[in-house]
DNA sequence: GGTCAGATACTCGGATACCGATTGTCCGAGTCAGGGAGG
DNA sequence: CCTCCCTGACTCGGACAATCGGTATCCGAGTATCTGACC
């Protein structure tokens, strides 16, 4: 159970873009300097967010990423489903069924899984935080010189 | 991001020797069998549970495991936390730091990053949820059937 | 009958293959910007 | 001087390898129980 790094690349990437405001778009080699990631990789990552909805792509020169929508409307609930997936990472493989379980009658496995259950109430509360908080509450928290530097270091890159 | 099987495992075989009650210990190879688990994996993922203190295993004949402490004392953050590990699914690179970030002041960097903040709190949700169900919340939902099949189950293999 | 030694069976712990998923890289299709020729 | 077209380069997007963690298995070490012989 590791949540996988694109997860991180992807919602700082959102919150650079973010700090931009509706600039020009930012392409990957841009946003891969910003944080010294591998340009390659990290497009690879951001393409989840472009089919999710989150992040447009503009192609030819001057093009890029930039946000679909405003901060308030993207959660960290959309980022992590885009690039982690919207499966549950506990799945139920309905052991109960099996060895002793294949004796019981099969009315006892109408009601869903108890472990499952339990399990899954606790991924719901993680689900239900993840969506309380957007885009632009972690823009509130931000160091405030953050925006401004980010702008600075893209102008001094072309 | 995605839980091994070893959890869904782990709780099962707990649930089970929970419905057995304080009788004999239960071997491996007979746990195995009551959810057609292979015998060798199944032991190397119970193994984490007796070094946590929540399964106590007995060697020698007639020996196996048994539940260290009573249901109501073993929550599913204790097992899960057993099997799958105590460090965090999202860990925090600290990518704010490198690239644009490493012409920012020192002290900017103070403060933790935003956005392991914001996973870390949904993680805590998820924690607490887990820690907030025990095995007697699962023994409570389990069918009134079942402890007295895996008793009878476990009686005709020997 | 009591006691002690040996055999047995079970568990634990580590060492060793195997597999899938994540990580990392590459090339092709599409598109907009810039430059040059023509009017 | 303005307009149109063509070339070019840059972008995204999906397809192709390599590496790592998790899965699965096996074997040796240690220990308590049981059996059997001996006193």
């Amino acid at each position: 159970m590791l949540m996988g790094e694109g997860v991180e690349w992807g919602l700082h990437c959102c919150l650079a873009l973010a700090w931009l405001g509706d600039q020009a778009p930012v392409s990957t080699g841009r946003l891969a300097e910003v944080f010294e990631l591998p340009p390659e990789y990290l497009k690879k990552r951001l393409q989840p967010l472009v089919r999710a909805g989150i992040l447009s792509s503009s192609p030819g020169p001057r093009g890029g990423y930039s946000l679909a929508r405003t901060p308030e409307e993207i959660s960290l609930m959309d980022v992590v489903a885009a690039i982690e997936g919207r499966q549950d990472a506990f799945r139920c493989t309905e052991i109960r069924q099996r060895g002793a379980g294949a004796e019981a009658a099969g009315s006892e496995f109408a009601r869903p899984c108890g472990v499952a259950q339990a399990m899954r109430r606790a991924e719901l509360a993680w689900r239900r935080e993840l969506a309380a908080q957007t885009l632009a509450d972690l823009i509130a928290v931000s160091p405030a010189a953050a925006p401004a530097r980010v702008r600075r270091f893209c102008r001094t890159l072309s």
